[in-house]
DNA sequence: ACCGTTTTGAAATAAACGTTCCATCGCAAG
DNA sequence: CTTGCGATGGAACGTTTATTTCAAAACGGT
C-alpha cells in the first residue's frame, strides 16, 4: 500500500494547464518559504515556462535551481523537463501551423484578397489579446451591476459602432432582457423614450457622433446610469459617463475588426443576464 | 576584402521571421538536394522550429542533423541555436503574459464577468485562427471578382448576421462602392430593387432566415451573381449560391463572437475596392 | 541548550543537445 | 577510366542544461 500522507502521491502530474493551476492553488500556503516562492513566480509567469531553462525560471523566482527542481517533483512531475513539456504542448496546440499559414497568405502580395485577410486576421488577434491584457475588471463589474438593475437598457451606437449595438440588441432579446436599439432610422426622436429606471449603454469611437453624445447627455440629465464602451484615451467622455469601459482595437487601414469590442459586449450581455436571474 | 561570390557572406542572418522567409525563397531552386529538402520542410513548418531540436526538425525533413546544421549556416546563422532564437523571440512577443492573464480572468469563477470575457476572448481567438487556417482562397478570389464587377452590391443578413451586413454597408459606403443594406425595416418589399448588373452578398448561418433565402433565390432567378458567407458544412446552400465562403466560428454558449466573419467580410470589402480602382 | 527533522543550496553528476570533423560517396569534366 | 570537387552522413566532441547528492543551516519541540 502506498503511503498516503499530506504529501501528494507521485505519478499524478497535471495533464492540462488548468489542472496545473488548480494544484498550484491547492499547494499555496502550505509550503516552505522557497517552494512558496516557486509557486508564486510560476503562477504569475506561466507562459515563460515553455521557453525557459530551469536556471532562468529559478533565477526569476529568486531561488536556486535545485529548489525549482524540488518544486516540480512536488507538483507530481518527474522533473522540470516533464513539466515544461506540458506547457510546450499547450503552446503548439493553440497555433498549429497558424503562423505559417498566415505568412503564406501574406505572401500573396499586398492588395491581394488573401493578404488582406491575413492582415485583418492579425489585427483581430492583436485586438483580442489586448482586450485580455488591458481589461478593467472594476469598470466591468460596475457596468454589469448598473445594467442588471435597469428596467430597460438603451443601446446607442452609430456608424461603425452600429454593428455592435445591433448585435447587443439581438443578444439581449434572446436573453429576454428588455433593450431598445436606438437606430437613427426615423430621426432623433427617440430621446423621449428614456424613462426612470432605465440605463444607457453607448458604444462610440472618435469622432463621436452627435446622436450618441445627445443621448448620453440626455440620459445624464435624467440621472440615469450611463455606461460607455470606447477606446482609450477616453478623456473627453470621462466626464459624461458613469462607467467607462475601454477597448483597444488595432485597426488595419481605416477599418477596425471590432473583434475585441464584440467580445467584450457579448460578455457584458451574458453577465448581465446571469446577474439578473439570481 | 571579403570574398563575394554566389555564396552569401556570413554574419547577415535574418533578423525577422519575414526576412527569414524571404531568404528561404531566394535560396530555393539553387540548392543541392538535401539542403533543398531542408528549405522545403522549414518553409512548411516554420512554427515548429521554436520548440524542436535539430534532430527532430532534421528527421521531419528527412535529412541527417548535419545537413540541417549546414543549412542553418547557409542561411547566415552561426548554427541551429541562433536560428531557433529568432523563432522563440517571435513566439514570446506575440503572447507576452497573454496566457497567464487569460487564466487569471478565468479564475474569477464561472459566471463572473471577467471569466465570461476570458471565454469570449478565447472563442474569438480560436475563430480567427481557424479563419487563417481554413480560408478557401479560390472562393475568395471568385467572390472579389464577382463583386468588383457588380454595379450595386446588395447585402443580406438578418438576426445575428445583421451586424456583419450593416458593418459591410458602412464600409462599402466609406469606400465609395454602391451597396444596399437589406434590413427588414419595412417588410420584405425590397426584392424589386435587384436589377441587372447587381450582385448579392448574403451572410447567413443556420437556421437560415426566410428573408435571406428569399433574396438569394430571387437573385438567382434574375441570373445575378450570389456570394454566400456562411459556416461549414454548407450543403443546403451549395446549390443556391455561385460562390460559397465558409467561416468556422467557435461560439461560447449560444453566442458567437463574429470575429472571423467580420475579418473576412472586411478583407472582402477592401479587396473589392482595390480591384475596382485598377 | 539539545536533538531529530526538515529545508536549503552549492557542487557533482548525468543526460541531452548542438556542433564539428572526416571518411566516403556521387557526379561531372578531362 | 581517372581525377577533382562538392555533397553527404555517421560518429566524435564539447557545451549547455537537467537532475541528484550531500553537507550545512534552520527550525521546532522538549
Amino acid at each position: 500500500m502506498p503511503k498516503e500522507d499530506t504529501a501528494r502521491a507521485l505519478g499524478d502530474a497535471p495533464q492540462t494547464v488548468d489542472a496545473f493551476r488548480e494544484r498550484l492553488l491547492g499547494l499555496s500556503g502550505q509550503l516552505p518559504r522557497r517552494l512558496q516562492q516557486c509557486a508564486d513566480h510560476l503562477g504569475r509567469h506561466m507562459d515563460q515556462i515553455a521557453l525557459s531553462t530551469v536556471a532562468q525560471v529559478a533565477h526569476g523566482a529568486g531561488v536556486p535551481p535545485s529548489a525549482m527542481m524540488r518544486f516540480c517533483q512536488i507538483m507530481g512531475f518527474s522533473g522540470y523537463a516533464e513539466m515544461q513539456r506540458l506547457f510546450r504542448e499547450a503552446l503548439t496546440r493553440g497555433t498549429p501551423d497558424y503562423a505559417t499559414r498566415l505568412a503564406n497568405l501574406k505572401a500573396a502580395g499586398a492588395g491581394q484578397p488573401a493578404a488582406l485577410v491575413a492582415e485583418f486576421v492579425e489585427a483581430g488577434r492583436l485586438s483580442i489579446e489586448a482586450l485580455a491584457r488591458d481589461l478593467n475588471e472594476t469598470a466591468l463589474n460596475q457596468s454589469v451591476a448598473s445594467l442588471a438593475q435597469a428596467r430597460t437598457i438603451h443601446l446607442a451606437g452609430f456608424r461603425r459602432s452600429f454593428p455592435v449595438a445591433s448585435y447587443l440588441a439581438y443578444v439581449f432579446d434572446k436573453l429576454g432582457i428588455p433593450a431598445i436599439l436606438h437606430d437613427g432610422v426615423a430621426g432623433l426622436g427617440n430621446l423621449s423614450i428614456l424613462g426612470p429606471g432605465d440605463a444607457l449603454l453607448a458604444i462610440t469611437f472618435p469622432p463621436y457622433s452627435d446622436e450618441t453624445l445627445a443621448l448620453i447627455t440626455h440620459a445624464k440629465d435624467l440621472g440615469l446610469p450611463v455606461i460607455i464602451l470606447t477606446d482609450p484615451p477616453a478623456n473627453q467622455l470621462a466626464a459624461l459617463g458613469d462607467t467607462i469601459l475601454t477597448v483597444t482595437e488595432i485597426d488595419f487601414g481605416a477599418f477596425r475588426s471590432l473583434s475585441a469590442v464584440i467580445a467584450l459586449a457579448l460578455a457584458l450581455a451574458v453577465a448581465v443576464a446571469t446577474r439578473r436571474e439570481t
